[in-house]
DNA sequence: GTCTAAAACTAATGGGTATAGGATCAAGAT
DNA sequence: ATCTTGATCCTATACCCATTAGTTTTAGAC
């Protein structure tokens, strides 16, 4: 079975998912392959490639799990599917998902799974009553909550206080509910 | 000017500012310091506790200026001060602000810096009416928040949108001040 | 069977982490 | 004044990783 690149990519994955972005070398890529480290060249073109290729790998993985997460569903219910399938995809994939906390090459930015992902979250939103111009900015606001939880919780910001995170999680998604439902105008509120 | 523990850290920090924490080598710091390599060792421990060092330093760093920012104020002026410190800092010392992204090890999480960051967040909540046992889940979301869109922006998420992540940005305090006003009651709402 | 192109290999360079052991130098003891 | 001692920096070395160049292997086309 020869290598390939899309092989080169899924056994750097996961690896990563193993023991973490940081051991994803192309030498210990070629050892979990049984091949000789510049045998990977012809594959892929350096390790800030291969690290892309497991970024875009994760954002087709996360998108997927978001699209199943919210079919068929709307309102709260799509609310919770679309932060649940981030949250377990943290979970079952924590290298794929830190190659998301990386500044990556252009192609994986404008790749169609970037913008599925961007289109799943807006499709969430229309269950809720924005004005036009503001999904944008609750769209960010979502992807910056979800993301900034679960990198706290990676890191372990929440390790030293009560209750644990899941009780938290819950919490933060009835916020979000709440917050969806009662958006500001543009017109600030007095203090 | 001998070395000290605290003379490397900032060099160091100062490095990861200007070149991004992946480029904080021991050689490179050495490199600065106008010294070999393994002198450092006599200050550092390893490369994993030069990095703890910075995120340290950051961690001090950016609970200072969140104090400055909400000193005096309240209700919105103070969450809209908190929110500004974060930001300013992850602009002007992005090195430090990803050194605060990373796992570290446990005398930073549990160092009086991180106790300090979570008072005052804690302080900022105070000027928000929630139940008493809400305000860790509203700490938390705040954190996750902020974290989250700096994330984002800083990989480039929100390069391939409009509009500019400024409008977003104040539109997130916005939104945050709403919710906080308006903070669900444990039992989530209906569909 | 032979040819050829792709894909693997060996060899080598340069930079990084880390340890061991030696030189230097300042400060206090005698 | 000199000796001792401990801290600090040094050289030397070993090993790991990324990357390139050049060679060999291999498998399918003919």
């Amino acid at each position: 079975m020869p290598l390939t690149p899309v092989a080169v990519v899924a056994e750097a994955a996961a690896l990563a998912d193993e023991k973490g972005l940081e051991s994803v070398t192309l030498s210990a890529v070629a050892r979990r392959l049984g091949v000789r480290t510049p045998s990977l060249y012809t594959h892929v073109r350096d390790h800030a490639a291969l690290l892309d290729g497991i970024s875009t790998l994760a954002l087709t993985d996360l998108t997927a799990r978001i699209a199943q997460a919210v079919a068929g569903r709307s309102g709260r219910e799509a609310l919770e599917g679309i932060m649940g399938a981030y949250r377990s995809f943290a979970r079952d994939a924590p290298g794929r998902w830190q190659a998301l906390q990386r500044r990556t090459g252009p192609d994986v930015a404008g790749s169609d799974a970037a913008r599925s992902l961007v289109a799943l979250t807006d499709a969430v939103l229309h269950g809720y009553d924005l004005p036009p111009g503001e999904r944008v900015h609750a769209t960010r606001l979502l992807g910056s909550t979800v993301n900034g939880y679960l990198t706290l919780e990676r890191v372990g910001s929440f390790d030293h206080s009560e209750p644990p995170p899941d009780v938290s999680w819950g919490r933060t998604i009835d916020a979000l509910d709440t917050l969806l439902r009662a958006w500001p105008a543009s017109a600030p509120k007095e203090n």
